[in-house]
DNA sequence: GCAAAAGTGTTAACTGTACACCCATGT
DNA sequence: ACATGGGTGTACAGTTAACACTTTTGC
């Protein structure tokens, strides 16, 4: 039995799937409403020219999935800005890609708010909750992502890598609310944060607004690596 | 810009965790504690020869992951005994394969704990609280499906793919203490199980054991997909 | 003073654990 | 009768949503 298999080969792309939410401002005397929005660019080539694309490439010789990821993102933004990026499923349909056989590893990134990182021309933050026809498997992709980000900032401190590195409650209820796609109040979301330990005050104050309004306190997330915070959801272990 | 990017291929494989739940039994007189356990063989050849390795094999030409890790499994079980199986993690560190590159991508698969299926020769059930070392990256793959395992088991209805088709409560219990590694109150499981609409009596009742006892009533599960019942562990919507 | 926004206190609903107690069966 | 395991009822703790109310600012 020296006879080895013959076995195939394949492309294998790492893929980007980075978040950032941007909260709601003024324009021209319009409101902006907030979104979450994801990193994409218009592709130049076919298959899919003009279709808008997740940053993605053929993973080195000598390198791992996730070094491949970020070796990506470098192109298009600074890679200080992303807080958070972890491996999220691998695609293999063999018709995914029209032109050639690709299995295709995405990943979750997420870059906090305050950053709006200067894109190259042909990349743009699309709205998740109104994406374009994408190309290749990529909206469905996008979903996936979004379903996984929004478990996950319940259970976990994944705030920190959407939230500014300081910030009043309300600014924070805000990008909960983007992210997650509901209304969350500022004083519940306090409370559960604190209770956590995921809460420090700075002992600053915010400058009120224009408006008026009592001056709010600024927080800052004690820890900046993602953990789980709320080890039991169910069935805790006996006594 | 005609040139195309001179692009690696990989080996590719998928690669299989498949756990079962055995129960507590004598044998000679002897106590056998009840064990989650993962699926494995020993290797033939090199690398890690006669080592314990999960089953796994390349992805073939047109198939996807999924079908290759149900086509690896196949050839140690009967198929129809899996009840759930779902991708996991991929892995690509270079040095993982000490003669080729090869990136794998895992699943996770469940088979009800009734089944004693007829393994091949070199094939096994390892015991994951006592792993013996592993090849290649394998033991730190186990290790991360029995995490992913624990976790879904409280927010999901996962059980019904680790349970026998009809179980007492008793049953049931000794199944989730062993696949959770912690003791488990019947009575609290029922209640959990039954406001979320898991459970449903099968209206007949197990013969009582050989030491007395009122008989129990059988149960099964409402639905044999996987799916979430804990829909927010946190952070619900307002209002 | 008044509007606006932040912050506090309190209540109610829900979920899950712990535990006492009752029920049905074999010997 | 009594041991053994199944089943039920209830109290308690923890967590989160909802909402009324107070505080601090700008105008």
């Amino acid at each position: 039995m020296t006879a080895d298999l013959v076995v195939s080969t394949f492309r294998h792309e790492a893929l980007a799937t980075l978040f950032r939410v941007s909260t709601a401002r003024l324009v021209d005397g319009n409101v902006v409403p907030g979104a979450l929005r994801v990193l994409a660019w218009q592709r130049e080539r076919d298959p899919y020219q003009g279709r808008w694309a997740l940053p993605s490439g053929p993973v080195a010789d000598n390198e791992t999935l996730g070094a491949c990821v970020a070796r990506q993102l470098a192109s298009k933004v600074d890679l200080r800005e992303i807080a958070h990026l972890e491996q999220l499923e691998t695609r293999s349909d063999p018709a995914r890609d029209p032109f050639e056989r690709t299995i295709a590893t995405a990943y979750l990134g997420l870059v906090p708010s305050v950053a709006e990182p200067l894109l190259p021309a042909n990349a743009g933050w699309l709205d998740v909750s109104a994406l374009p026809s994408m190309a290749f498997d990529h909206a469905s992709i996008v979903t996936s992502a979004v379903q996984r980000l929004r478990r996950k900032l319940s259970y976990t401190n994944l705030g920190f890598a959407l939230a500014p590195p300081e910030f009043t409650m309300s600014q924070l209820r805000d990008v909960y609310a983007v992210a997650l796609g509901y209304e969350v109040s500022a004083t519940n979301l306090q409370r559960i944060l604190e209770r956590r330990g995921q809460l420090e005050p700075t002992g600053e104050t915010a400058s009120s607004t224009r408006a008026g309004g009592r001056p709010a306190q600024l927080f800052r997330f004690t820890r900046h690596e993602a953990e789980v915070t709320d080890q039991f959801a169910v069935l805790r272990p006996a006594h």
